[in-house]
DNA sequence: AACTATTTATAAGA
DNA sequence: TTCTTATAAATAGTT
C-alpha cells in the first residue's frame, strides 16, 4: 500500500476513507456496545473527529486508565502516585522485551537468508539459468525450497510480532 | 444494525471488527499521509488504542487545537517532575510506535511473499524442476529474483527494528 | 483458527 | 462533491 501522490486523488481518497472509517467505528460501537473515539488529521492538517459517546470523553478516559492503571476507589489526593508509576514502567518494559525477542528472532532469520543469497551470488547460480546442468538445477531447487520454508517461518514470527504490537496497545 | 446479544459472538465480533478498524485506520494514514488516533473500550471495558504516529500525541494535538494550552518547562518544580515523566513516557511510546510500524511493514511484506508462494504452489512450479520448459525456468528465475529483492528489503526493516529495540533499552 | 458465501468498501470514471 | 459500477476487501456464520 503506497502513498497516493496526486493531490486531488489524495483528497478524494481521504474523504472517502475517512467516512468509511467513521462508519466502521460507529458499527463497532453499536454492534458490540463499545466506546470508540477517533481523531484524524488530514494531509492539510485539518482535524476531524468521531466519538461515541464523544471523543473528548473517550480520550480522557483512555489517558486516565493509562496513567493510573487499576486504581480502584482508593482515595487519591494530590493525583500522583510513585508506586503506580513504577508498575506502569515495568509493564512497558515487559512489552518492549517481548517485542525485542520477536524482532531478534526475525533478524536472525533474515540474516540467514541474506547469507545464503550472498553465497548464491558468488557461485554457479549466478549463471543464466538456461546454462545450468540438471544437477545444478536440482541443487537450486533444494535451496529454493529451504528459502520457502524460511519465509514461512519468518511469516509466523512476523505475525506473532504483529499480535504483540496490538497487545502492547491493550495492556 | 443491532446489538449482538450472545456474549461469545459479541467477543468474536468485537475482535474482528476492532482489527478491521485499525487496519482501515492504518491504510488511511499511510495512503493519505494523515495522522490517525483511535481508542476503543471493549464491552468488558478494556482499552485498546491505535495511533499513527501515536495515540497520545494525536489526542494531545487534537485537544490543543481547541484549548491552546501552553506547553513548556517554565513551571517545573523540584526533584520529581511530572513533566519529565510525561516526556519520558512519550519517548517510550514513540519508540514503541516506530517499532510497530516496522513490524507492520515486515508483516505486510511477509504476506506478499506468502501469497506468491501459495500461488506458485498451485501452478507449474510445483512440478519437478527437470520437467520445466526453458520458458518456465526463466519465469521461475524472475520470480526468485523478485523474492530476493523482497528479502533484502525485509532484512533492512528487521535491522531498523533491531536498532530501535536496542535504543529503547538504553534510555 | 480457517473457510467461504455474502455483504460492504472503494477506485475510477462521469 | 455526488453518483455509478466493477472490483477488491471485510466479515458473519460455520466447521
Amino acid at each position: 500500500m503506497e502513498k497516493v501522490q496526486d493531490t486531488n486523488t489524495k483528497q478524494v481518497t481521504f474523504s472517502k476513507r475517512r467516512l468509511g472509517l467513521f462508519k466502521k467505528a460507529s458499527e463497532l460501537a453499536t454492534l458490540c456496545n463499545a466506546e470508540v473515539g477517533i481523531v484524524v488529521f488530514s494531509p492539510g492538517n485539518k482535524p476531524y473527529s468521531f466519538g461515541k459517546p464523544n471523543f473528548d470523553v473517550i480520550a480522557e478516559r483512555f489517558k486516565n486508565e493509562f496513567e493510573e492503571e487499576e486504581e480502584g476507589d482508593s482515595c487519591e489526593t494530590s493525583g500522583y502516585s510513585r508506586g503506580n508509576r513504577a508498575r506502569q514502567e515495568k509493564k512497558i518494559c515487559k512489552r518492549l522485551n517481548s517485542i525485542t525477542e520477536e524482532a531478534e528472532a526475525e533478524k536472525k532469520h533474515g540474516e540467514d537468508l541474506h547469507k545464503w543469497l550472498e553465497s548464491a551470488e558468488q557461485d554457479k547460480f549466478n549463471k543464466p539459468i538456461e546454462e545450468l546442468t540438471l544437477e545444478e538445477l536440482k541443487e537450486f531447487e533444494a535451496k529454493i525450497k529451504k528459502i520457502s520454508c524460511g519465509i514461512q517461518s519468518n511469516i509466523s514470527h512476523m505475525q506473532a510480532s504483529s499480535s504483540l504490537m496490538f497487545l502492547s496497545n491493550d495492556n
